[in-house]
DNA sequence: AGCCCAGTTGCAAACGTTTGCAAAGCTGGG
DNA sequence: CCCAGCTTTGCAAACGTTTGCAACTGGGCT
């Protein structure tokens, strides 16, 4: 009814073009050596001449796999955290540059749980070869239970130990101690925790916080944890909140660094000085802790090497292998926020 | 030589199972009124226990269609400049949920030019129904000829007048007069650009800049332009350069908010005062312009609308129908870097 | 009883590739 | 001159759906 015009080119045209068969066709453009040398170069003239470019869906039909891999984002606990997350933005974009670079395509689907089965859906749908999840979310279960299946995926996020699939991520517990200790030698005793530990990696991190502090020196507060959403603005009224309270502190260790940014704004909101008064550390390393006032300490995760470390794993299960898991270190950033000299912010130190 | 296993359930399998052709099974689940009822009921229910999802494979194959939206990234500039700038992550996200929204997958893929024919072979490739192109980059002649095939595609950017295809975006000219006329107003006389040019997107809100100082009251200085690339870093090393050169200005119009972030900590750094000294307006919008110190002026851009306008005209196109571009205005949100006071920074003035 | 029609179901083609196997052409040695 | 053996090409099946059409069923009508 719209347009009565289809000249898709297809491969029988190319053929027909040719005077030949659309299997001599297909095996010249896929550079068998079944095919002489000059009909190869005949066909492959005509086949650029018409433009022809093979229908993936077709082909994908036949060969049985898609060349495509799916990632896949979980947005369990509140909806302001997506892909806006730095984060998401960082690792997406590493995501993108891996696969392509290894001739696959990327499929990109949030999923907002309770959608139960997706998983197995995606799966069945076969719209890819294999899953990459980014970030466990509330999701543990859903990926325990499709452990037990063999469908190959690979997921960012925490290590608990006792999960049956392949995980990639940072060791939250040793980055945080890492943070933490890091406030201790500076010479910080009241050091509060903000983030929300019902998160999965946020408790990891939760975790390192406390053990540091049980091992801290003689005049350590105790743990204080200021609940707190991935969002800025959540960010920024718990920290408000929670001054505004007259609790007593000397330092901040955040869960995410934008958790940080925003407690930063709260702190000087609210009149207090950065390093001076409030010391800050935040955890993840995105480029805009280095560029903003003052700029920030963090603990850096390697997103390049996650995101390699994730399609090639990713790749080995599609093939059959057996992966394991990969935990990364933490690295210690420190910049003006920790107290250290202007440097160029550029400079990781 | 891997998995010996293939448990794939097929349409022919549940058609075994309920003992009827596999037209049959195909009609129950596609609701077909062609089927009895009792019948379409027993075979949902054997399709669910075997948890069966059609193989969209071949589901597109057959019916000519992916139910995919392909968005690309041109990344024609600066390396640095990708899917980690805050308004792809925005643009993408809002994105994500309009496309998943409507029933369809998303696909995507960065491409870097030089890559030739990278829209024709996107097309000729048939992974997707439609594209979704963010920004032209330098790829208006691409483009240009694009639109002269008949594939369906629409993009995010600039309206440059004599453009055949479909664009969607903000008036870049009059949201960066009202950006400019508003630091006029405020007082200010001599006011930077800073953001290269050569962009055509950037061009345009150069050229807005421009307009605005043309009609400026007396003593507006002329235009002064700090040529500086969508990258932080680069950023803050154009302006810092541009300050040491002892260049006296009062105000500062930049092209990006991530530009502007960054012009913003140069000239902390070099011991001016923000809005005193320096007042700041920015362009896009994002959060984080709400969470520095001080808050950013801005001309917000509505990318929630924008993704939906772009998403509703790729399917009208899809579908046939002739589509015209959109130009939406830019909101000005007045914050600290201007001089106002600070109030709630969720509020957006 | 014969006929028609509506309601169901089955049959088989088609979507555009890839690929195992058969067939044809060619070369050279016996 | 024939046939083995190699190279090159064609044939047709297969991937898993969807869908036009034919076929069957049963009921209501004349």
């Amino acid at each position: 009814m719209s347009s009565s015009s289809k000249p898709v080119t297809t491969m029988a045209h190319i053929a027909r073009l040719a005077g030949v068969h659309v299997s001599t066709v297909s095996r010249a453009l896929g550079d068998s050596p079944l095919v002489e040398k000059s009909m190869r170069d005949r066909i492959l003239k005509i086949a650029h001449q018409q433009g022809y470019v093979a229908n993936s869906t077709a082909r994908n039909l036949r060969a049985g796999r898609t060349q495509t891999l799916s990632v896949v984002i979980p947005l369990a606990h509140e909806r302001g955290q997506d892909l806006t997350d730095p984060f998401f933005a960082y690792m997406l974009s590493h995501l993108a540059d891996e696969i392509t670079q290894r001739g696959y395509g990327m499929h990109l689907q949030k999923v907002l749980p309770p959608m139960q089965g997706w998983m197995q859906r995606m799966v069945a749908e076969r719209r890819s070869d294999g899953i990459i999840v980014i970030g466990q979310s509330t999701e543990h279960d859903t990926l325990e239970q499709a452990a037990r299946t063999e469908m190959p995926f690979v997921v960012w996020g925490g290590h608990f130990g006792q999960q049956n699939y392949c995980v990639v991520g940072t060791d939250n517990v040793q980055a945080a101690r890492l943070a933490t200790e890091h406030l201790l030698k500076i010479g910080r005793r009241r050091i509060v925790f903000v983030g929300d530990p019902s998160i999965p990696e946020i408790k990891l991190r939760c975790d390192g916080y406390q053990q540091a502090l049980a091992q801290g020196p003689a005049g350590t507060a105790a743990a204080s944890i200021v609940k707190a959403h991935m969002t800025p603005e959540a960010a920024y009224e718990s920290m408000l909140a929670h001054i505004r309270k007259g609790k007593r502190f000397d330092a901040i260790f955040a869960a995410t660094d934008i958790i940080a940014i925003s407690a930063m704004r709260a702190v000087s909101a609210s009149g207090l000085k950065i390093p001076d008064d409030i010391a800050v550390v935040g955890f993840d390393g995105i480029d805009m802790g280095a560029h903003v006032h003052p700029t920030l300490t963090t603990v850096a995760q390697d997103l390049n090497r996650g995101a390699r470390l994730l399609v090639d794993l990713l790749l080995k299960r599609i093939a059959g292998e057996a992966v394991g898991s990969v935990a990364m270190a933490g690295e210690l950033v420190v910049r003006e926020s920790c107290g250290a000299v202007p440097l160029h912010p550029n400079r990781k130190n």
